[in-house]
DNA sequence: AGCACTTATGTAGATCACCGGCAAATGTCA
DNA sequence: TGACATTTGCCGGTGATCTACATAAGTGCT
């Protein structure tokens, strides 16, 4: 079939993953043989994907060559779409950003209006950076047809239903496309380069203006047949009747999300119950953020939200604590940053309502990556697509990376 | 390394999953050459485990011999332990039962007891089939830690907490041993030969005296970190309060489960306020089922009871079908054979409150292997491990299937 | 029955990847 | 500087795989 292409992928995905290596660590990683891995680096070599570092660790003898994969090979597009801002970056093959550019959008706007943006961004990262990247993704916090490249029925993308993003981009900028779930997408990123790394079975939380999810289960991002697993913010809290833009009532994303929070702040500014937060309100609107704050200057009402929040937040993930059993549960989106006070809250609530058998080795961890684990974890799943034996042959077959690859498998490749 | 026999259990993968084949069928399932197909299968000749089957469909040329699996190759054996009872199968190549005995237990006379019963069964089904089988499995309701094969504080099993119940029963009859979860590995049963079959994610519930479940997603069983994935009876119930046997409080299982209706009917029948339970009573003590039977002579105390428990198994069925979007909800167990009452409150209470955009395409249907869905799933879990790469290396190597070999490692294979 | 056509299977030589061992290269360390 | 350690380049032998062709075993038409 391949010719002994499939494991090429291998060396590749080796090399990203534990940086420049040896061929006898190549050899380690990847359970191959000297020859074999010689042969596979050479087809890496005439596709200018790897170069020679310098010398590796002092062992008493000669030193070992290591091999790390070029930088500046190429890159891919990362077109991050939030509910008010839109990030492109160019990431390598490192994950490294090399550049990147936002740009405060209103996804109301539609897609038409929105994504002309995107595609202006793109042009300022790609004369900046340079020749032509390998593909594009684009992730969106809403649920997404992976087969089709389109949003369903998104609640905060009004006017984006159906629309035909993925094939719209690619082809407005003659590239290879894939379009995703943002929350899903920083789920691969915590786990690949962030404070997932090493745990095949891992849960990452996005608590912003909306709450979403990505799930990895024996190493795999997954997500589900209709492509909107790990929807927490769409769960409901037992209890809890608020009315969500979903449609339903009681979401933990209605009571507990960052636009959510904010609505409570105004009225409790209105009401004058906190005089901390009815002095911030004359800066502005107040957000999620400025709740925290005020929790931290040691406002009683902000505290009780917070807290409140964090336990509803809490209940949900026991939950899903209980029923996946992940070693790992990583806490990223803008809240998670604003102070303790919450996620302290969401752990306590946590640990006293999961199973003890599925959280006694449980780790609760603040995101490591920040605002670039989006476009990290959809560089992420844009090369495992690309460096996946079929997608890889096909380029060694023309010699050089270049076309647009069909980017709808998925991992793990056979 | 493996000098090419990595793909001999996709041919012999291919041969399980879909019967019978030709050469150029193997060719397509497994995307190898002819010559490869032919060494291949080649090696599995001369480990005895393929034989020319009868010719094949008439297509205008030379009709193909038809390959097959030699089904009297040999065996696995399947100990499904259960709250009253055990089963121990023999389980052909083809997830076939040979042969199989029964026995009502007291789980919780303890494990030497026990698993002295299991063994005499055992004796007793290889009297009956001859031979020595490959490996033997054994599955348990409790959760389970798969690395050292023990379960570990099970609610319904006391005095088996931390009992090295793999190795105990690998010793006793000398040969490789797996310890499992039950509704794990009847969800591997119904997603391979049942109800699940191609639904590469899909959840498997079993409702009987206990209530568990099985994931399986990206066609993976997920057994989840500590082993414990898919424990849906102790996942909380809004609202509940009843105290279950693992010490918390509002389980599923506490108020749904097989048990829980038993109490309930008894509570029934002794106020006096269902004559038809009353009059039941008269046989014995009373279990779910003659719940169901009473719900199906029109009694309404009954089909109160048992519409309740449907629609709470449906809220926390909702909640895990949302978070996972599956495309299949398979429901097994003693109870979801009793009548339709329950299982279509489940489906109402579960198409209520789920997220729409996961619950649109699911399909939630009846096990279809029934009692023989664990010993089969078991079975298959067993094979899985012993047509990986390594075990057959080493088969190879050795030139008959002979030996103890490993069964702790985890597919995919690479 | 005979013949043309289709498809599956067996076989042989050419080719390619891989393994193992050896020697050269390139280091360290005393 | 010389002994030693380790990596790396190189080459012949081996075996698996590919290609191509011949043969077997059918179908369907005349």
């Amino acid at each position: 079939m391949e010719r002994g292409s499939g494991d090429t992928g291998h060396v590749v995905r080796a090399l990203r993953g534990a940086g420049p290596l040896t061929r006898q660590d190549l050899m380690a990683h990847t359970g191959l043989t000297r020859a074999q891995v010689d042969q596979r680096l050479e087809q890496l070599r005439q596709l200018d994907l790897v170069e020679d570092g310098s010398g590796s660790v002092v062992t008493g003898g000669r030193r070992a060559r290591a091999i790390s994969l070029r930088r500046r090979a190429g890159y891919v597009l990362s077109v991050a779409l939030g509910a008010s801002g839109v990030t492109v970056a160019a990431v390598d093959l490192s994950g490294a950003i090399i550049d990147d550019r936002s740009q405060p959008i209103d996804i109301a706007a539609g897609p038409h209006d929105v994504l002309g943006t995107c595609v202006e961004l793109c042009q300022r990262v790609l004369d900046e950076v340079g020749g032509r990247p390998w593909a594009v993704g684009v992730t969106v916090p809403g649920p997404v047809d992976l087969d089709r490249g389109i949003v369903v029925s998104p609640p905060i993308m009004p006017g984006w239903d159906q629309f035909p993003i993925r094939d719209w981009l690619g082809d407005k900028l003659g590239l290879a496309a894939w379009l995703g779930n943002d929350a899903n997408a920083t789920a691969l990123g915590e786990y690949r380069y962030g404070a997932g790394k090493g745990h095949r079975n891992m849960v990452y939380v996005k608590l912003g203006s909306g709450i979403g999810s990505g799930i990895i289960m024996g190493g795999v991002l997954q997500h589900g047949d209709g492509g909107c697993a790990g929807d927490v913010g769409h769960l409901p809290v037992p209890g809890q009747t608020l009315p969500c833009r979903c449609g339903n009532i009681g979401c933990l994303e209605a009571v507990a999300g960052g636009f959510a929070l904010a609505r409570v702040a105004e009225e409790i500014a209105e009401s004058g119950r906190s005089g901390v937060l009815t002095a911030m309100r004359e800066n502005g609107p107040l957000n999620a953020a400025a709740l925290a704050r005020a929790a931290e200057y040691g406002d009683n009402e902000a505290l009780e939200v917070l807290q409140l929040a964090g336990a509803q937040i809490g209940e949900v993930l026991a939950f899903v604590v209980s029923l996946l059993n992940p070693s790992q549960l990583v806490i990223g989106g803008g809240l998670s940053y604003s102070g303790d006070v919450l996620l302290s809250s969401v752990r306590k609530s946590l640990y006293a309502r999961a199973l003890p058998l599925a959280s006694r080795d449980l780790l609760v961890r603040r995101a490591a990556l920040g605002e670039a684990g989006g476009v990290q974890g959809t560089a992420e799943l844009l090369y495992e697509r690309l460096f996946s034996p079929l997608v890889l042959e096909q380029w060694s077959r023309s010699g050089s990376l270049s076309g647009r690859p069909d980017l709808t498998l998925e991992p793990p490749f056979l």
